[in-house]
DNA sequence: AATGTGTCAGTGGACGGACCAATCTGCCGC
DNA sequence: GCGGCAGATTGGTCCGTCCACTGACACATT
């Protein structure tokens, strides 16, 4: 039984440690703090911003497990990297306007781990995939939508690539695209369709042949984003220059 | 003045919010939690864990702010998503072996972006590469590396791609990426070779020449891992199904 | 004078308890 | 059976306290 989770949000909600956070990120921005510097004490920062130093800590946990600062023990905090102060993938992703910038992204990334996967992968990838596709075919043959066996192919296909950084950034994305992946396989005949071009992929990958498996993907892909509602017209270069 | 941050820590410096998203994540793992399903309530599991409410609340708003968990006042903490639990981007990124894969990793966002950038710049965003250029070469002139101009530069770039969600990955892979940087930069004649490969690509850009752009980054960053220590072998794939 | 050493103020790390606020649950009266 | 109220649950925040690490300064030693 899945819990209603996000929609319905009871409105005002407001995450104290979440809008510390972003005052940080202005007080990076407006003291014009440079990399390396030292942050105020985190007493005094709790003082200024009147909050709790529990509160504040909260915050500064978050961000510097995001990387944005380093608090040194006895030492003080410091400012590790400015650009893009705040702001967290996940949360970039979970817009709705974002869905198009979200699959062009999937579609590189995914194509090319593809690619990866028909040079670097191993027999227990390959055993992965084909028993994903097993559970996908099942569930299709009882009549439902195969999203487990599709979700866990594409994450083997992506642990084949064997490059950690990439497969990161995907499972990042995973939330967004799962929901791509439901609205596809949703309509008529989709799933059969779908488990198709899984078994093309699958097939390029075992002849390790890279260049077809990028294009089986591509065509999967592209056959799935078709179904996600809006084209995509990206802005015009212009050529005032 | 650089503050030197990473080498030689203190040793078995731990903290103990991290531990404790370590262990929430075996917790999920070993209870085989479902997605939507509910923690134990916070003074619980602060009580079963042995530690104070404040630092679990770390650990919790860290997971929460990474989008692996959801906590409702009132109502309890609950699971999101449990692929990579745990684990984030820039932490994977800062381990030296990493190197190989983040290289790949860069050369396939950046081309893309090149590429991406090259059909929709917009005016300001090629104002922006060219005073990146400008200051690059006024650096480089002065006898200096161009360290700055190069990332506002590769900055523009992505920003002229027009898609948040890679910009924002590349932007996590930043700080590996300069680090590259200043090793390839090191080197005698670098700077100048180097300034001439941002001037191809800006050059293609400006033209609205995709593949072009596509073609000049691709070279620029290859000659730059290059310099970058060890080529990397991928590991071959395995005959033996 | 140069160097080593001890001390101490500053700062982050963690705890426990208290109280507030939102939510959930179940009982009670209608 | 249903609606609503009240208490229990559970997260949200704060406060004060104490510990551990760091760095700088004063002082002693050579």
């Amino acid at each position: 039984m899945r819990v209603d989770t996000s929609p319905l949000r009871p409105l005002g909600r407001t995450r104290l440690y979440e809008d510390l956070v972003e005052r940080l990120g202005e007080f990076v921005i407006r003291t014009n703090l440079e990399v390396g510097a030292r942050f105020p004490p985190e007493r005094e920062l709790a003082t200024r911003l009147g909050v709790s130093r529990a509160s504040l800590r909260q915050a500064l946990a978050v961000l510097e497990a995001q990387g944005f600062i380093e608090v040194r023990h006895g030492g003080g905090v410091f400012l590790r990297r400015s650009r893009g102060f705040g702001g967290v993938l996940h949360k970039l992703v979970e817009r709705r306007a974002r869905l198009p910038e979200v699959l062009e992204a999937r579609e590189l990334l995914e194509v090319r781990l593809a690619e990866l996967a028909a040079t670097r992968r191993s027999a227990p990838d390959l055993a992965s995939m084909r028993s994903a596709l097993a559970a996908m075919e099942a569930d299709v043959d009882a009549g439902g939508l195969g999203v487990a066996g599709d979700s866990a192919f594409h994450h083997a296909v992506h642990r084949a690539g064997k490059n950690k950084v990439l497969e990161h950034v995907i499972d990042g994305l995973a939330e967004a695209i799962h929901e791509t992946r439901l609205e596809s396989l949703s309509e008529p005949n989709r799933p059969r369709a779908s488990l198709e071009a899984h078994r093309r992929i699958l097939d390029a990958i075992e002849s390790t042949d890279s260049g077809r498996a990028a294009e089986a993907m591509r065509a999967h892909l592209r056959q799935v984003s078709d179904v996600a509602l809006l084209r995509w017209e990206p802005p015009l270069a212009s050529d005032d220059d």
